[in-house]
RNA sequence: GCCUCUUUAGCUCAGUUGGUUAGAGCGGCGGACUGUUAAUCCGUAGGUCCUUGGUUCGAGCCCAAGAAGAGGCGCCA
């Protein structure tokens, strides 16, 4: 006989069809009440099946065997159940030990743990409730940005993880070599000489695949990344790692308002395409931070349910505005005129986070894309507008996770990158290749870049950013 | 990197002003229970009070240093 999967045994039209036959599941025991109803998951779904055990006809020894966790095999009818909660059962005739577990010494119990204490069971975590949810809507956000792109006829390009250039200019990097710590070849100069090195350059994991996904988009038109990105910043917080996935659409002939058309719109695809396939996990996560805040003062807890809010961003045009008219309204704002930010706000500095919340949290209550932000504070490639003073760049701001994506108009015309280049200290040899883009069939274009952990994060409701990746990569962590 | 907080049973936590034998709930184990839904009931075991040093007649509690973790900030996605 085959095994059903748990996600098609629930499903209406396919018990209704099975009623009375006999059935076999394979999955593990969630839990295993009055020697008679085990609740048995395979990780199709949230959702359990109920498993009725005659214990009489049963080996004891298997009985005793049914405990947290442990794998089995079932056969048995399919019938309607005779009590509440469940509309149907398995009448177990035949049950199999696969896999052992002794709940003596087995971590996980069936109880609240906190989030703390699973991240150092990082192999045990993903059979939880919660984390069982988080990974599925992970899986589906993943597939939704294919799935946006791939419907709008963009094309997916991998660029590299191992890169040579040092000029992408988004932080720390991961030297990537095949020298041995203490054996480096030096030069004359008593410098490590990486001409020797494995690539005959020096080479890092790489920060963003924006430089080459331009080289894309000027040759498709339409291209985006997804793939891993690695920073090496000493990043203490519940939104950063070492190591994410990002990702980059790059579009040719778009403007900065194209850009941010674009950034809105895949946003509001993702959560209503989780929105719609996953209710049933999302509705797991809603209930789990509203148990959670219960017991909170009002002003801790957030101020909409999960869903409420998913719905809320996907109901509602963002906020658009200026970096120019965000600094203006700060500093006529209630807390800036009663000394209640601790960082001032003047033209020309960036936002602070606690900027950044009054303006999304307070002031508009929904996400936010700041614009045209001053040329000093941002990277070289992002296109000068005509006032000389700001650049084209956007970041669209989240209640709760505060940056989600970053983005810009690049600079298309050559001598006013080189000028920003050599501002910025760049050497521009380094990125011949990246002006060769600007001599030869050169155009106007415009790409971002969005977390996508970042956006898991959003989703899920999750606090902290390493408990939507399977293995969290942070500074002082490496395990699994 | 900076600031703040936390560390007590397998887990989540309480532990008064420094005082004699360190507690609870859940989980585990043993038992009862054939319609449970975080099952329930009875019984039971389980401790390097993070580490080191100090103050004291006496330290889980006070002081110092260190370690680990979390939250906030910075860097950003």
């Amino acid at each position: 006989m085959k095994r059903t999967e748990i996600v098609q045994l629930l499903k209406p039209e396919f018990y209704q069809a099975h009623l009375e036959q006999t059935v076999l599941l394979m999955g593990w025991v969630k839990a295993f009440r009055a020697n008679r109803f085990i609740a048995l998951n395979d990780g199709s779904t949230i959702n359990n099946v109920q498993v009725v055990v005659d214990f009489e006809n049963f080996d004891e020894e298997i009985i005793k065997k049914i405990s947290f966790h442990s794998c089995i095999k079932v056969s048995g009818k399919l019938i309607e159940s005779q009590g509440a909660g469940q509309s149907i059962e398995i009448q177990a005739e035949d049950i199999e030990i696969l896999g052992e577990s002794n709940p003596a010494d087995y971590p996980i119990q069936p109880k609240r743990m906190t989030m703390e204490y699973l991240r150092e069971k990082a192999h045990f975590r993903m059979r939880t409730n919660t984390f069982s949810a988080v990974f599925r809507i992970r899986h589906a956000v993943a597939y939704a940005v294919h799935k946006f792109f791939n419907d709008k006829g963009y094309i997916y390009m991998h660029t590299p993880i191992i890169t040579g250039s040092d000029a992408e200019g988004a932080g720390e990097m991961f030297r990537v070599t095949t020298f041995e710590p203490q054996q480096a070849p030096t030069t004359e100069e008593g410098e490590v000489d990486y001409s020797q090195d494995f690539f005959g350059k020096a080479t890092n994991l790489t920060v963003s695949g924006q430089l080459q996904a331009e080289i894309g988009a000027l040759a498709f038109g339409k291209v985006y990344t997804f793939g891993p990105t690695f920073r090496a910043e000493n990043s203490n917080t519940s939104r950063h790692l070492a190591e994410f996935w990002m990702i980059e659409p790059e579009v040719a002939f778009f403007d900065i308002m194209d850009d941010m058309d674009l950034a809105e719109e895949f946003v509001q695809y993702l959560i209503n395409y989780v929105l719609d396939n996953y209710p049933d996990d999302l509705a797991f996560l809603d209930k789990r931070i509203q148990d959670e805040e219960k017991n909170m003062p009002k002003e801790k807890r957030r101020p909409m349910g999960l869903i409420e809010q998913l719905r809320f961003v996907v109901d509602n045009d963002f906020e658009r505005i200026t970096y120019t008219e965000a600094v203006n309204i700060l500093r006529n704002s209630k807390p800036y005129k009663k000394g209640k930010f601790e960082y001032d706000v003047e033209w020309g500095t960036d936002l602070q986070a606690e900027h950044e919340r009054f303006l999304v949290e307070k002031k508009f209550k929904k996400p936010v894309i700041v614009r045209d932000y001053p040329k000093g504070i941002k990277a070289f490639y992002m296109r000068l507008n005509d006032d000389q003073k700001t650049v084209a760049a956007m970041d669209v701001l989240f209640p709760g996770i505060g940056e989600v994506i970053g983005g810009s108009q690049r600079e298309e015309r050559l001598d006013v990158l080189i000028e920003r280049c050599e501002a910025a200290g760049i050497p521009a040899e380094e990125l011949w290749w990246y002006q060769d883009l600007r001599k030869f069939g050169g155009a106007p274009h415009a790409g971002f870049g969005l977390g996508f952990e970042r956006i898991v994060q959003f989703i899920t409701g999750m606090s902290n950013i390493r408990d939507v990746i399977a293995f969290p990569r942070t500074p002082g962590n490496a395990e699994f």
